[in-house]
DNA sequence: GCGACAG
DNA sequence: ATCTTGTCGC
């Protein structure tokens, strides 16, 4: 008999953590946005059975790639929606921490608080490192569609948590991480979208380095 | 039972 | 996420 893993346990944990996440939340201020020196985006790519975690960091300003870092592991638990952060957050934190510079901003591929608990990958990774987080997301997973002067967003936990905005023809969902407003998320999201790229430049790199390192590529 | 469901 | 060939267009 063998359990893959608990279920209940990870959204109790989930739960509590949250409970720091949405605490913290309540006195969030702009973020100076000439501060900014690194950004950082972390990816993931599977092949044979291994995960292929990439932290990549890059200077704001000019987009320049500095570093970035590699984990390879087996992944810890299948992918169950709500729970990808017990799958790929702890790739993602040891390859982000095996990075020489300290980053400013984490970017994210998944969500942050548009999340059934308010837990997304971006937040809890956003918590662990104490770092403000962002989640850039493809796909919607969780919260209420409004549309507010002709902009969408996502209403969950009570409150606007994501902007849903249009990027060569697909949809990006851009959601608060950790420690940063709505608007800061899109304003540093926005000025790292490039016509080049589906994703903004930090998840779009670590997306292309992971699939090139799994797959042994160019 | 039905629809939703990040990567 | 990954499995996969060709095809259309610049």
């Amino acid at each position: 008999m063998s359990i893959v893993f608990d279920y209940r346990r990870a959204v109790r944990i989930q739960r509590a953590l949250a409970e720091k996440a949405f605490k913290s939340i309540e006195n969030i201020g702009r973020i100076d946005l000439d501060k900014i020196k690194y950004v950082v985006g972390v990816d993931a790519a599977y092949h044979k059975g291994l995960m292929y975690g990439v932290a990549v960091l890059l200077d704001f300003s000019s987009g320049n790639v500095l570093e970035h870092s590699v984990v390879i592991k087996k992944p810890p638990i299948p992918y169950v929606p709500g729970l990808l952060a017990f799958r790929e957050a702890p790739a993602y934190i040891s390859a982000v921490l095996k990075l020489r510079h300290e980053p400013d901003i984490i970017f994210v591929d998944g969500h942050g608080l548009s999340h059934p608990r308010g837990l997304g990958i971006a937040t809890h990774i956003g918590l662990v490192l104490d770092k403000p987080s962002i989640g850039v997301a493809k796909k919607k997973l969780y919260g209420e569609i409004r549309e507010i002067n002709g902009e969408k967003y996502l209403e969950a936990h009570g409150m606007i948590v994501a902007r849903i905005i249009k990027h060569k023809g697909q949809e990006l969902y851009i959601s608060i991480g950790y420690k940063i407003t709505l608007e800061d998320a899109y304003l540093l999201t926005t000025k790292l979208l490039t016509p080049k790229y589906k994703l903004p430049l930090p998840t779009a790199i670590a997306d292309q380095l992971s699939k090139r390192i799994a797959h042994r590529k160019k």
